[in-house]
DNA sequence: TCCTGGCTTGCATTCGGATGCAAGATGGCG
DNA sequence: CGCCATCTTGCATCCGAATGCAAGCCAGGA
């Protein structure tokens, strides 16, 4: 009566399988800790014993005096979970890959993020991953008990150590906008994320930095809420604007298709020979032929694999410093807006 | 030196604290278990101390010795995370306001679970909430170590034991294919998502079911992998067919709008009034008033309470059997299909 | 004043596995 | 055949927190 209330709870220990083998708990031991010294009849023995007991290590217990827990925090707010499912999906499988099991927590929108940092530490991560902003209070806590932080598509808040690895948002933007303007657009609008969400704020950098550049006046900033409705509401108003605006930049794929179906269906306008529209993130709906939206995709195999890369040198401390690394998007290139040849790589 | 190489590890223990308070150890661990005796006094200095320290109690080590992790296994298909985000986030939600921590992990496809299972329950999880199919020797691997598992909108294999919660996938297609019936379709074809898929066939039972009981025969049933594409492609060869079909259900949005789009935009058709179609799903794209799909939405919030509830009452014991749980799907009316008025809420 | 009962508290032990150390086993070589 | 090096093995201890038990404390009642 030692287990508690679950009444099939037959979980096998390591004295046990010691036992029915005829060994030590150490020989046990040994035999599932990779690289220990065990012979081979020793081994079979255990082998054969921990099969027929149905035994596993408690890899609780084995944190414990490891000090590796094998788990990663992970948080993720909603609206990545939608918007880039991918991009989820690649870290978790490349985290499997690494041993390594995320403890998952999902945020709603860019809140708070509360008192989930402290959740994951109760649980001795070896570090933390997350794909929403962690303020710099969350951060410090972490570093202070050890555990690494990897910021994904986020800038570190000043004053906290972190790294971050990300598709750079104002570039993918930036080279969109320079290629619009290379084709000869000139009154060019833009349809902004939320403000204050920090990936919003980077993507509407790379439009105004463009439009430095070749020394143009957007037409218009406005700011939406990253949602099909808000960006076919922005562009309703923006095209109507005298004289009409010749190229809609969009801040993500759903209000760029909004924008589309503002244009096409609410005022017949041909796209893109009357106004070109571009989006970012790729969603799956953008690549239907009749959507053909011209868009960015974030590399994301490269940044998961990149995450987890630095992930394995930050905790084996063969990290120096908290790096930062930026990937650029890739464009994509569909019928939605007139581009110039991409002569330069920008 | 006996911390491991990470150089600011400087996480205090019980002991630290009990050590800095002038209590014992015992005192501390008190101080952070709900219902345990300890005086005001006490507790006073123990907060102080662990405040100072940025003490937090060891969760590993709690639940070696409580054997309750307050970990949860999470299973889910990539699929399931583009498709159905949303009940994704529901789940976590809930868990988290469980206090539970989702240990999460993504499969590809519709694909083996292959070693997921004994890598999760490793870490002696309390239970194992599961989107994606289990098969039954997992099952049963997890049932010999006590562990539970709730499968979401999935049949439990035969000769295993687990809970399966969610939302009746034939019924929503079943309903939906009766009002396009009562409103006089005749010619109806069915565009099913890949075979074997488990989702998939329960969502083509529905159909069959609808069209028996009308004593109706589809005019097909082709099969397609649930992708935009390849209901396009289903719709554009269903539609040429003499004499032409007038409803296509489809088993999925994606593929839904991909069959709106042929008629639309290939065929020149108009929806609904030369042909009606719907969905299942209701992915974001499915409301855009240019779409408008009639299709069906699950009750994700219900369900992840559901599931959380179950959850509680397994672990506690409370539970008497496995049992199942189907939830209606809700019939979200849009432009896509002439549907006869709703008076039986079959 | 003394005794009884209820709170608090600390001690010691426990959870399950990893590991330093020393003893024992084995093998190779002179 | 003997000795030393190497490999195995088991013992004992440790990780960090929870908890049964008994001792200590205090207050109230007789």
């Amino acid at each position: 009566m030692k287990r508690n209330a679950r009444p099939l709870d037959q979980r096998a220990t390591s004295y046990d399988v010691a036992r029915l083998a005829g060994v030590s708990q150490s020989a046990v031991s040994r035999c599932f800790s990779a690289g220990a010294s065990i012979s081979a009849h020793t081994r079979t023995k255990v082998e054969a014993a921990a099969h027929r007991l149905g035994y596993q290590p408690n890899a609780l217990a084995r944190s414990l005096i490891t000090e590796r827990s094998g788990l990663v925090g992970f948080i993720v707010t909603d609206r990545t979970l939608r918007a880039s499912p991918q991009i989820v999906h690649d870290l978790c499988d490349r985290l499997r890959a690494a041993n390594l099991m995320p403890l998952f927590n999902t945020l709603r929108d860019e809140g708070a993020v509360g008192d989930l940092v402290p959740r994951i530490l109760a649980y001795r991560p070896e570090a933390i991953v997350s794909l929403a902003t962690v303020e710099r209070e969350s951060i410090l806590q972490a570093a202070r008990q050890g555990v690494p932080v990897v910021l994904v598509n986020r800038r570190v808040p000043a004053g906290a150590a972190a790294t971050s690895i990300g598709c750079s948002q104002a570039q993918g933007i930036q080279r969109l906008t320079r290629r619009l303007i290379a084709a000869g657009h000139k009154r060019i609008a833009f349809i902004a994320g939320p403000k204050r969400a920090p990936v919003s704020e980077e993507r509407l950098e790379g439009f105004r930095a463009a439009m430095r550049d070749a020394k143009l006046t957007p037409v218009d900033i406005v700011h939406a809420d990253y949602a099909y409705a808000s960006g076919r509401a922005a562009a309703l108003d923006l095209v109507r604007r005298r004289p009409r605006p010749d190229a809609l930049v969009c801040a993500n794929d759903a209000m760029a298709i909004g924008a589309l179906d503002a244009c096409r269906f609410d005022l017949g306008l041909s796209v893109p020979d009357a106004i070109s529209i571009t989006g970012f993130d790729d969603i799956a709906e953008s690549s239907h032929p009749t959507n053909g939206l011209t868009t960015v995709r974030q590399p994301t195999a490269a940044i998961a694999d990149d995450v987890v890369t630095m992930l394995a040198r930050l905790t084996d401390g063969t990290a120096g410093e908290h790096h930062s690394r930026r990937f650029d998007g890739l464009l994509i290139e569909r019928t939605s807006a007139r581009l110039a040849a991409a002569h330069d790589p920008v």
